[in-house]
DNA sequence: GGAAATCCCATGATATCCCATTGTATCCCG
DNA sequence: CGGGATACAATGGGATATCATGGGATTTCC
């Protein structure tokens, strides 16, 4: 289950976005109904995209990672505290898929995406990302100096 | 069964609120007829809800860890000492879904969210909570930087 | 008897279902 | 290996169902 490629795909006028048939493939067998779309926590602009279990398993993690010297029991109680596996859940929306593997994009994501025709579906290995397609150009276009410079460095430090 | 997203909901002057779609969708199957509210524990002005079976489970564990199986046999005794469990038994109430899925707030909750026409409805994984808009919107912008803080410091300890 | 809760119907907006089209892979057959 | 034949991917659009909401009418309960 790794999400690879970048596909540009339509937003019709319902707002109906096709879930690549790579993407769909990635989903797990049982589970190939719906997924999950969340906000980045820290790019603006940016949507995550995840299975069900995927996205849930980050959470575990997260909360793992998180929970520091406090109890799982504490986290569930304490509604003071910061939660960033709560966060999360608040940021997400379960997506049902229609079968032939369209869906509807909800408008909040739709906004945060400003496109108005099409979405670039970036696949990031275990998970995917929605991006405005001039935006994600940009991106790509910076990652590709970045990724250069990496590999220079990696070599270096090899030799 | 995971809550998640973030709604507003109109409050009418019927007192009546919506369980959305999304929400009534995480509610066990053969108990979508029903849920619970009930008082944040330590943040005044949030209600939390869940399904029956959702905080049951919920105090089931507060027992059991918080006690322990011997402290839990005390306190179910005990008249005099604390019962956190019991505690949020006395906050919470049983609320009984209208066909449509709509359910009148108990006046003591509509009290304590304080709030007139709306109320915002946030999932947050195994719990959902209700806010008044205006503070939820206070307290989201404040955990959006938490977030974006805590991502840091993850990125930090990694390199 | 009257306030509050519940039932029922109505409505606009959105989402979903279903069918159709086109292009591109994939397959099969001799 | 060529040449369709076939399957599936990606997209468009009409018809239908469901969601979120308002409001009248009826019931419930001290």
């Amino acid at each position: 289950m790794a999400f690879r490629s970048e596909i540009l795909i339509k937003l019709d006028k319902k707002g109906r976005v096709l879930l690549p048939a790579a993407f769909r493939d990635e989903l797990p067998a049982d589970d190939r109904g719906a997924f999950v779309l969340y906000h980045s926590p820290n790019v603006a602009g940016v949507v995550n995209g995840n299975s069900r279990s995927g996205f849930d398993a980050m959470l575990e993690r997260l909360r793992i990672e998180a929970l520091g010297t406090k109890g799982a029991l504490k986290v569930a109680l304490d509604d003071e505290a910061f939660d960033p596996a709560g966060y999360l859940s608040a940021s997400a929306r379960t997506i049902a898929l229609e079968p032939d593997g369209r869906f509807t994009m909800p408008t909040e994501f739709a906004e945060t995406l400003d496109a108005d025709d099409g979405v670039t579906l970036v696949g990031k290995g275990d998970k995917f990302q929605l991006w405005n397609p001039a935006r994600w150009q940009a991106r790509r276009d910076a990652d590709r100096q970045k990724m250069a410079a990496f590999v220079r460095g990696l070599s270096a430090g090899e030799a």
